[in-house]
DNA sequence: TTCGGTTGTTTCACACCATAAAACGCTGGT
DNA sequence: ACCAGCGTTTTATGGTGTGAAACAACCGAA
């Protein structure tokens, strides 16, 4: 161990055993099967210490093996999923009105909220045009791409943007006065407008929820192929989820 | 710390304070917000080790703070639900099925699976007449009430009922004997019905979901309100789940 | 205001336990 | 038969997790 680790160990008040034991478990974001010395390569530990460690979140249900060497993500997952969405009432006010959006609307609706650098899509609700269900809620996505990542920097109240800068969060190339032009903008007209940002032919309308006291506590988008986002329906979309997201943030005490 | 607890931990191959880590996320399962000191009370670990457990959650998004003294389940739990329902293709072949029988029934329709001696809804569609969307997908029951859960149990291969009753899992007033006749009565026709023993007012019909080496994986369930459960639709409600449950057991690989 | 009783937070010395290397069995491919 | 890769087990070492105690900040009661 080098002196390098053991002085940015020192004093954390955390715990390391802990630390890389949920390290082992993020790993499973990027592949749902996964073998041992899988792991053990991808966050450069020792092949037992990772036995040890998967051996001790099989026993509290947290990963499982299906067959006998492939480890998988296990269901106590799902038993703490079930209550983060109580959060005051998630299910009686911000689901119905995301699905009412989408019934109006028909296209995808989602919600996402800030985590660290990243915006995470915690709900979903599919268009009405949606071939195939597509469960990628929970997944991570960079702020500064698409319409919500846009409107939840725009209206965070923290200098965000410096911090992803001097963190080296942002890409090489990136033109830093021009996102800021641009984030200004969003902030005047209170929603953000994205043409193929983020994924290639999709387009995304997204407006701030903001709680009590005036931040941002969540994004609310729309978002589907950009053919249906013509400039008639453009506008429909946006007072749409506008209004949405003015209703959800007025009743839902994030 | 005492001798007992020092022998219990000698050679177990695992990281007491990762267990510790996730016996504190566990904590999340009863309430959906908690103190620094309630958690500690739970568990029977001092203030200061649950404080150092939980600033290691947060590092890595496991739980997640509100205002200053209150704790929540975090955002990355979500992130690794997305990709448990990945293996293979549930989201292609178990949900639409699932939705298609719900849609031929009426009913809600479940999906459970058995972790150690309990049962976890992982999936579920709600039956048409639902008023409220109860979102408890991730809930755990006994293995010995309710229809799935009987049914989980017949088709087991192991003596499963043998290693409950050792491990006190069962109730005292417990007749084993007459349970077993019910599990055979259940593996003879192939599906289980229950009238209001989960839940009053409630009845249910679940068949196994067998995986290629013959072994259950999975009970599918319909469930609602007893007097919808009538002779007559009891028939079809009967057909219907266990051709689905065949279904599903020939084409998901489990 | 001044208490007492809560919180959550920080510090610190000591014993203990997590660690990584190495050796082990096992399987599958060549 | 061989090798290469896997997961598992064992072991000595010293790093590190631990809980008591002291601390700070809050709240309601007297």
């Amino acid at each position: 161990m080098t002196d390098q680790q053991k002085s940015v160990m020192q004093d954390r008040g955390t715990v390391r055993a802990v630390e890389r034991a949920l390290d082992v478990l993020l790993c499973f974001r990027a592949k749902d099967e996964l073998g041992l010395t899988e792991i053990s390569k991808m966050i450069g530990l020792h092949k037992s210490t990772v036995h040890r460690l998967l051996a001790t979140l099989e026993t509290r249900g947290f990963v499982r093996r299906e067959q006998s060497d492939r480890y998988r993500i296990g269901w106590s997952i799902l038993e703490l999923t079930s209550g983060i969405y109580r959060s005051g009432d998630f299910s009686t006010v911000v689901f119905p009105e995301m699905t009412a959006l989408r019934d109006r609307i028909g296209e995808t609706v989602s919600l996402y909220v800030r985590s660290g650098f990243e915006r995470i899509r915690i709900q979903a609700v599919e268009g009405i045009h949606a071939v195939r269900r597509v469960a990628n809620i929970g997944m991570r996505f960079p702020l500064h791409i698409g319409a919500s990542g846009k409107v939840l920097l725009a209206f965070c109240n923290e200098p965000l943007l410096d911090r992803m800068e001097s963190a080296g969060a942002l890409p090489n190339n990136f033109n830093k006065a021009e996102f800021e032009r641009q984030l200004e903008d969003i902030r005047k007209r209170g929603y953000a407008v994205t043409f193929e940002e983020r994924e290639a032919g999709a387009a995304a309308v997204a407006a701030p929820i903001m709680n009590r006291q005036n931040q941002v506590s969540a994004a609310l988008s729309v978002s589907g192929p950009v053919d249906r986002f013509s400039e008639a329906n453009l506008e429909r979309f946006i007072v749409a989820c506008v209004d949405s997201a003015n209703l959800i943030g007025k009743v839902f005490p994030f």
